[in-house]
DNA sequence: CACGATTATATGTCTAGACATATAAGTCAA
DNA sequence: TTGACTTATATGTCTAGACATATAATCGTG
């Protein structure tokens, strides 16, 4: 209960508005384990005599913390600190061009292979659509420094982007072309690992057995199908990072 | 997964609040793509008009969205519909008998090694410290029905969590321990492929060579190191999934 | 004691205002 | 044309109320 000198430090930082003062406050709480899971957070009243506000005010710091999961909120009985089930990590997996052009390499890109034909059965079940309709399908390779970084196997269903029929895959990545030209997708990543085989180690310059990290993206837009893609990194150098939030 | 949570009326839907069908409303034009990246929304005062609601309404919808990182606000200018800069995916990594359980199958756990000792240099780097104080190493197996699922190699840092003193590694994984004891951690993790050394493939009962998966995870309590944590998955049978939320 | 009905209360949502503030856009001078 | 100044405006935050609603606690009854 040793909150109230909190006014106006002279070597404190520029004062933030006050729901989010409130909301740091207690987020700070929650994550020094002076409020453990379970804790009754103080009543919105009592926050509001606390901060000297109104409940609206109060109310939008918890409503954030509610959503951020780091505390629960129960009509009649009050916020309490949650303790999170599984532990969940955002995992940012950009474009490559982008990825390798962020960390001051210069990015390389070969098209493999581009052929355009009538979805087979396995392009349908790996698309996991019905009808035979139109689709392209890519092999290609990225690098860093000259250097190969991934090769890329995909499909795009062409009766969701027909526009894809008259990119030019040769000098784009479809990756790229398609971040800028489909927006707002959503997407599903498996992670594995395989050892490369005889195609994959020699486009990404590697010993056949050499450990593979292998990304499988399924990407829809709004229930229609966008693309597949499988991508091979070799897994000696590439990692992966996934970071924040957790319990 | 179930698409909404609509009660059982066919006919008309049970009237979520306004704030929400507003949000929900909005979200659903970026995400088809009626309102695509750069679009402006319309103003919160044209929304109150449309809704017959207050500013606060319309605000609050909004800056969810926001939050969201779905549209952007600017003042004076308006809101945006954003562009997502790279496709982030949440990766839930679930405390390993919580995942294994939960997939209806029988978890068992052998504890390989155990023991306490003063933090070695090798120890103080993989655990980001700089001070000689006590740590507990252990290395474990997770099984699924009998069949090796994970082996982890971990260390804890006992100045930061001192009742892992005294905690029976001998029956509980350190992972389920360490989440029901120490709660509101952060991490990191990293993820990468390998080929299984013998001692490896011996603990998951694989061939020497075959492919793992890898992850790394490095937990800490606000500026304190908890535990490092290597975990080997058979990269043919485990597979991580990761999903949603894209551009 | 068990169990259903009642009540008190904390949160959930909403309103109709207010002032603050960043900034796009327009204005004017050099 | 350019740069500095002014203005209009959309968002950001906040208030002091209101009613709705779920539910923990209490009370009453069998």
């Amino acid at each position: 209960m040793s909150l109230a000198s909190d006014q106006a430090r002279p070597g404190a930082a520029e004062k933030p508005t006050l729901y989010k003062r409130i909301r740091l406050d207690i987020e700070t709480r929650i994550l020094t384990g002076e409020w453990p899971p379970g804790h009754r957070i103080p009543f919105e009243h009592q926050l509001m005599a606390r901060y000297r506000c109104s409940r609206m005010t109060v109310n939008k710091a918890l409503s954030e913390l509610a959503q951020a999961d780091l505390i629960e909120r129960r009509r009649r009985a009050g916020s309490f600190v949650r303790r999170p089930q599984h532990l969940s990590a955002v995992l940012k997996i950009s474009d490559i061009r982008a990825e390798i052009t962020a960390l001051g390499r210069s990015y390389g890109y070969q098209l493999i292979d581009c052929r355009r034909r009538t979805a087979t059965a396995a392009d349908r079940a790996r698309l996991g659509v019905s009808t035979a309709g139109k689709v392209i399908a890519i092999a290609c390779r990225h690098s860093a420094d000259n250097v190969p970084f991934a090769v890329e196997d995909r499909l795009i269903d062409l009766s969701t982007v027909p526009e894809a029929a008259t990119a030019d895959f040769a000098h784009e990545p479809p990756g790229s072309w398609l971040l800028h030209h489909v927006p707002w997708t959503e997407a599903e990543h498996t992670i594995s690992a395989v050892v490369a085989d005889d195609r994959t180690a020699k486009a990404l310059d590697i010993a056949v057995g050499s450990p593979c990290l292998v990304i499988d993206r399924y990407t829809w837009r709004s229930a229609r199908t966008v693309t597949a893609v499988r991508l091979h990194y070799p897994g000696e150098t590439h990692r992966l990072v996934a970071r924040f939030k957790g319990g």
